[in-house]
DNA sequence: CTCGTGTTCGATCATTTGATCGATGAATGA
DNA sequence: TCATTCATCGATCAAATGATCGAACACGAG
């Protein structure tokens, strides 16, 4: 809307000379302002304008970008990567913690922190709340960072099955903890992640249990997952959840990334393949009308995270420096 | 209320860590204001403080120096030394006008486009306004750069006699141009700058209309007058206001500028000597109560208008870049 | 354990800022 | 020369900001 009278000029010579004594003011008026701290008032009785002049010479002087805010903090590259993050995929928020170069441990604690934060924020309200969390190592870590708060109002749901192939549970569920922490009900899907076979995952989608929880998880505000990558580092191989031969097939198949266990392909689309149809988690699709919050940081996540971003599945990113990096090097 | 699992980071100095942590609050909050712009209630829901808070983590921001504002434009350097200037000698205003180092000749005649603009708005106005004037180049300048303008109902003093020793009259007195312009009335001192001997002097003072004059020029309310130099280049000297005897002796006695004739050394004082019992022109002493501004630029003017800033006479200065850097450079 | 002290927090109000709208004045073209 | 159009300007109002004040909280001393 602003600004394109003004280049629309006709460049004689009278009208340059005008438009650059109206910068002289515009930067006057700036200086002033930002830096001397002055009132549009007294700026404008300086300079012999009306305020409301004084206001456009502000605009003039933003607009021409004669105004450079630096902030001194090494905080501020997070907080460009998380604004260019936010704006690009449409996200309602998007946390970018620092990564410590020195210390890789510390970037995971962070990012718990963080996590906690958002959750605390939720928790804290005292109406009744239905959260629904994934698994994995940071969303453990984000529970254990909260501190204890009664709410024993509040519903929380795991959205992935909590039990591995070989019958062991998962190391990394959050919500029994959380539960704990608040006195919470907490409720648990008796399956484990990827059935051994579609009737196997038909039967279990077709237990009472199994469906009461599903309608829990419907009712759920948000919920806050992990990012898994795909690889041989990959949680959902490393902890048996699926065996050697199906990581190779969703390799083959180009997955570079799972959310719940769905994998996705490097533009975020669910990949259709045989373990897609064994998979018991909930459907991503249900997501799509509450606040689905991911949880991941470390550059080695990177591919997941924009996988999971340019699918459209995400309303909240809670995530590192080195992570976000990654993602603008390869979306912008 | 907010944030209760962060705080609980045990570590050893736990009063250094919470301020820490405050000022990356601060920074995040000072990057969405200053940076993205957003509003201070939508920085507070994001960082989940209330409004207020915002405003404190902003305040210390600011405090500590977080935030660098930078103004992109080569009149910021005037704008600094104005607004030092304006303090340290605590005038009520200071226009510095940017020296082009091509060109010394458009630095005068910015000084004189500054000067003719802080004019105008005195003269702009319709109530009958009295004002008097100092001679000199820049003095000149300045109201030959005014635009024509009615205002029949004012009334301009001279405020240094116009006559020089030999009798001609002074080239650059803007009373007339002045009056020319506006249809307003002209008030000139019948009389030379320098009297021959105290005794004309006390008879030039003692006529009708020179106290007429006198009364005239009290009665203004603000008075533009030039700096001049005391060396071989004086103005006073080569316009034959004063001998080269009587520059002699304003020189062994460490004068260093003048205003309206009278000879200040260093720190602004006026000097006492033979010279000074002859001068015609009005006291100093007269304008306490006036708003006295001087106009003056150039680096050799700079001791000149120090001496002027150092006596405390001027209420207002409007000078150039090379000028005020020679200021700024000899008195901090 | 209780009281005092100092600090911090959020509700409220005054000030400042940004935006809209009508009016005024200058440039353009008939 | 006059009418038309466009840009600019300042009055007015809504939104945002900064500041003050009382209350709550934590901490330390008695």
């Amino acid at each position: 809307m602003e600004g394109f009278g003004l280049m629309s000029k006709r460049e004689g010579a009278g009208n340059v000379d005008k438009f650059e004594l109206k910068l002289d003011q515009a930067a006057r008026a700036a200086w002033l302002s930002y830096v001397g701290g002055r009132t549009q008032d007294e700026i404008a009785s300086q300079l012999g304008v009306s305020r409301p002049g004084v206001q456009r010479l502000l605009a003039l002087a933003r607009q021409e970008g004669l105004v450079k805010v630096h902030i001194d903090h090494p905080l501020t590259n997070c907080m460009v990567m998380s604004d260019a993050i936010l704006k690009r995929f449409g996200l309602e928020f998007c946390d970018v913690v620092p990564a410590d170069p020195e210390a890789a441990e510390s970037s995971a604690h962070y990012l718990a922190v963080a996590g906690a934060e958002r959750l605390a924020r939720l928790i804290e309200r005292s109406e009744p709340l239905t959260l629904s969390l994934g698994t994995g190592r940071s969303i453990r870590a984000t529970v254990e960072a909260l501190s204890r708060i009664e709410r024993p109002q509040h519903r929380f749901v795991s959205l992935v099955g909590n039990v591995a192939r070989d019958g062991s549970a998962n190391r990394y569920d959050g919500v029994m903890v959380l539960a704990d922490k608040t006195g919470g009900e907490r409720f648990l899907l008796p399956a484990p992640v990827v059935a051994g076979s579609v009737e196997e995952k038909e039967a279990m989608l077709g237990q009472r249990l199994f469906q009461a929880i599903v309608e829990v998880a419907k009712d759920a505000e948000a919920a806050y997952i992990g990012v898994g990558r795909i690889d041989r580092q990959a949680t959902l191989f490393q902890d048996h959840f699926i065996s050697e031969a199906e990581l190779d097939e969703l390799l083959w198949r180009q997955a570079v990334g799972e959310l719940l266990g769905w994998p996705l392909d490097r533009n975020g689309t669910v990949i259709e393949c045989s373990i897609t149809r064994r998979v018991t988690s909930l459907p991503l699709t249900m997501f799509r009308d509450q606040t689905l919050v991911a949880l991941a940081g470390g550059r080695d996540k990177g591919p997941a995270i924009l996988a999971a971003l340019r699918g459209g599945w995400l309303k909240g990113l809670i995530t590192d420096e080195s992570a976000a990096g990654y993602i603008l090097e390869n979306e912008i």
